[in-house]
DNA sequence: ATCTAATTGTGAATATTTGTAACCCAGCAA
DNA sequence: TTGCTGGGTTACAAATATTCACAATTAGAT
């Protein structure tokens, strides 16, 4: 069960918003103040955190500054304050979203929602998802086409379908025997080395080299691995 | 430079944001109805899509349900109707932010801002961390890799996953037991080197010296420790 | 059916990663 | 000090990955 840390010194709206969302099947833990939100933090990560900007204390903005390096998760601001320059100032130290009170209960959850379906899923809608982005690699099942920088890449279908195997679940391990069983279609015996000849051809395709390979590494003994976008500096 | 696509009937306000945007260094496509969106989506992939709700033709939430499976990035909806449950709505069928006009373009910008950076970052999922950042050396997860000093290090997928271990917990002993279960994955029988010598390797590729060493630091008789911060000399 | 071109698999050469065993040295206790 | 245990390093062996040339297969065209 998804975890909210919400933090509101207003004991009766701070009631009100945990009660709706534990309706909600979320579970709510309750701060009045930025006194032990670091500490909370780090003793238990929160999926998403809700801070009111004015608070007793430490206000939320600063409170923001202090937590981020220790939570890299959703943030969402709630202020009474209806001011454009709070707001941009909200988003710009790192806020995910930035609401104004009253806070109606269904579009706070909406926003909450919205904000985890996106951190836990990168990529929206289960099954119907036709086409995958990352950076500068496109890659569409509708079509079978890939696009690097721009450009066409003209990949063969065994190539394409390890593609997408690849490409659908980012950051993950795709073993051996999966790429056999689910893209290749045969059992791994520990000998075929098919896997690796397609895996050498899309890396030559993508440009990517297998020294320093970036999209697709290798995960040595077990198998690969897709990487889906740049770190910035 | 990031992209924007931005479908806006309005003409006037369609100029105002545009113009904004640009002077912000986005590349802003416009149009002024849903007619072409699905062929530009597919033709050149924007980073971010801006969509009016109320459009001649199709409205907002039905080319946000068409074009969805081939456009898994952010998607922000304008209005000008504020009414929770459309809000609501809108963000239930896969959108990230919904704005009420009139727009602000300082807020507008704001929000790109904050839904570009949220989708570029690495992804967080759960409450486990990807990335862990120690001064000048940072360890990603998601990429599985590594920088120092501002250059790219390149462990290979056994040095990776020590180093991620026991960087995941700074300041604590990690022991050998742990290492060969968790990392290694066998028993450890008193006797095996294995781990001695990729700590070996890694302090090397981490310019780490055994007799002083500085990120890597051996508790005799028990395992190792992982060093967070420079007490810098 | 036959030819042709493109795709995919095979096996071998080559390169890389990891484990092993040996050697030497550091820490610790008597 | 001595002697013992455990850690650091190295050279080499074993395991695994990458790539290449070419063989086999498939698809398309004639």
């Amino acid at each position: 069960m998804r975890q909210v840390l919400l933090v509101e010194d207003d004991e009766r709206l701070s009631r009100l918003i945990s009660q709706y969302l534990t309706e909600h099947d979320f579970i709510v833990h309750r701060l009045a103040s930025g006194k032990k939100l670091l500490q909370h933090i780090q003793n238990s990560p929160p999926d998403i955190l809700l801070l009111d900007v004015m608070l007793p204390g430490e206000n939320g903005f600063t409170l923001c500054n202090k937590i981020r390096p220790y939570y890299p998760g959703p943030l969402l601001f709630m202020t009474a304050k209806n001011d454009d320059f709070d707001q941009v100032f909200g988003l710009e130290i790192g806020a995910d979203d930035y609401i104004i009170k009253p806070v109606e209960p269904r579009v706070l959850l909406a926003r909450v929602n919205a904000l985890l379906r996106r951190n836990r899923d990168p990529v929206v809608s289960g099954n119907s998802l036709q086409k995958l982005q990352y950076g500068q690699l496109t890659i569409d099942r509708s079509t079978r086409s890939v696009k690097l920088k721009g450009e066409d890449i003209q990949l063969t279908s065994h190539e394409f379908d390890m593609l997408w195997k690849l490409a659908e679940s980012p950051s993950t391990l795709v073993d051996r025997e999966t790429l056999y069983t689910e893209v290749i279609g045969r059992e791994y015996d520990g000998l075929d080395r098919s896997a690796d000849v397609r895996i050498s051809r899309l890396r030559k395709k993508l440009q990517d080299n297998s020294q320093h390979p970036y999209r697709i590494k290798t995960i040595w003994g077990k198998g690969f691995f897709f990487v889906a976008d740049a770190w910035d500096d």
